[in-house]
DNA sequence: GACGCGTGTTCACAATTTGTTCACATTTGT
DNA sequence: ACAAATGTGAACAAATTGTGAACACGCGTC
């Protein structure tokens, strides 16, 4: 499944040569010569990136740029010609990526359409949970207690996460192997009583605010101690 | 990607203004205050663009100017007091680009700014990521430590880079895939893990203060140790 | 087209870490 | 006190990663 590229420019020879250009690097792309064709086919052809002439016949291709990024942040490099005055706090403003000035050769806007591609995969925030002075970044598997890094396996922080997502909740055992381990665990139940016991030996003694509780005959919670 | 531009002046307050004007309008700043520390401010900051006053501590600022272009041509305006007899042409075959007489007005050099960026065709800043002494330039495909270059495979500069631009989060062998191979991939995940140790006989020992990870059971993260 | 060369990928096996189970001790609730 | 549930340490099993070498592939050269 390659990646979709969509080249809206009115000039049929930039548009053929971009098209050579990209697919010959392995990209699908679409060709479309105008504004409202741009608009459409964008909804059509959910590209992952678009390319965008900024002169175009009915709709430019800044109002464009404006309307895409109102249904997408997919990666937009716009396209002017060689002496056209480019208004990059405008195309910044309305969320362009980057510029290409009109003649361009293959080499540097495959390296630029590489390049946005790759800025725009920005991962999300770390997920992480915090309780007093303990928190369980679940992004970096990363452990802290006053800032300090208490290492684990991964199981046990995984455990610690979930139980620490839902505080003072009681979860069987059950739940804790579905949440944790996965629905398709065959294992036995105490596997959980000893991942405990290891969570505990770590933090054991660490703070008078929370703690791993036994709920019996019932499972574990995470107590946070007002 | 901010535009980077280096400011060479040994009076701070002259100094602490540029700095000031220019990042205001959006620059990215790194002030030195003598020749010898721009030199080696420039081989590390890259910039796109250097102010350089002519008197300096060291090493003056036309020998600075001559310096810089055995490396690059980087456009480069000089700064000079007014009253200073300005030897344009010595300064024509050294290389600068433009004369900027102190005091100026905020207005004029952002102005000269601009025109000399504009001038030069501003070659659109490379991309890069840096740790400590660890700099990966995707732009180029080079990566240094300590301003060598460290020669290394693309596919393998492709995962430092994609590792660096997130550090300290893990990621999955599967995210690697995607992000670095392209999500057609289709091979092994643990190719992964080959990549990551030929990394590792290149880097292994440069530096204290940063590694690639191995997180158990989830995948690599490259650390930066505070 | 044949040939080397540098890369990228896969594979097999070793090394390591983690995950699980077990047996027995201890605690809890009735 | 008794049965059930949980704590605990150690042994064991399984999964994961490290590593060297072989293989495959594309590319430029001859």
């Amino acid at each position: 499944m390659a990646v979709r590229v969509l080249i809206v420019d009115d000039d049929k020879n930039i548009n053929k040569l971009l098209k050579l250009y990209l697919e010959k690097a392995g990209y699908e792309t679409e060709c479309v010569f105008d504004g409202r064709a741009a608009l459409t086919a964008f909804g059509r052809f959910e590209p992952a990136l678009v390319l965008l002439d900024i002169m175009l016949p009915n709709i430019d291709g800044w109002d464009v740029c404006a309307e895409i990024r109102k249904l997408s942040d997919v990666p937009i490099i716009m396209l002017t010609a060689r002496g056209e005055t480019v208004d990059k706090i405008r195309g910044l403003e309305l969320g362009a990526d980057d510029y290409v000035t009109k003649p361009f050769d293959s080499k540097e806007l495959l390296a630029r359409v590489k390049a946005v591609l790759r800025r725009k995969q920005a991962p999300d925030e770390d997920e992480i949970v915090r309780y007093d002075n303990l928190s369980v970044n679940i992004t970096r598997y990363e452990t802290k207690v006053n800032d300090r890094l208490i290492e684990m396996p991964p199981r046990e922080l995984e455990l610690l996460y979930y139980l620490m997502s839902n505080p003072n909740r009681a979860f069987t055992r059950d739940q804790l192997l579905d949440g944790v381990w996965g629905m398709d665990f065959e294992g036995d139940a105490r596997t959980v009583d000893v991942h405990i016991k290891r969570l505990r030996d770590k933090l054991n003694g660490l703070s008078e605010h929370w703690n791993i509780q036994t709920v019996w005959r019932v499972g574990y919670r995470f107590e946070m101690k007002a």
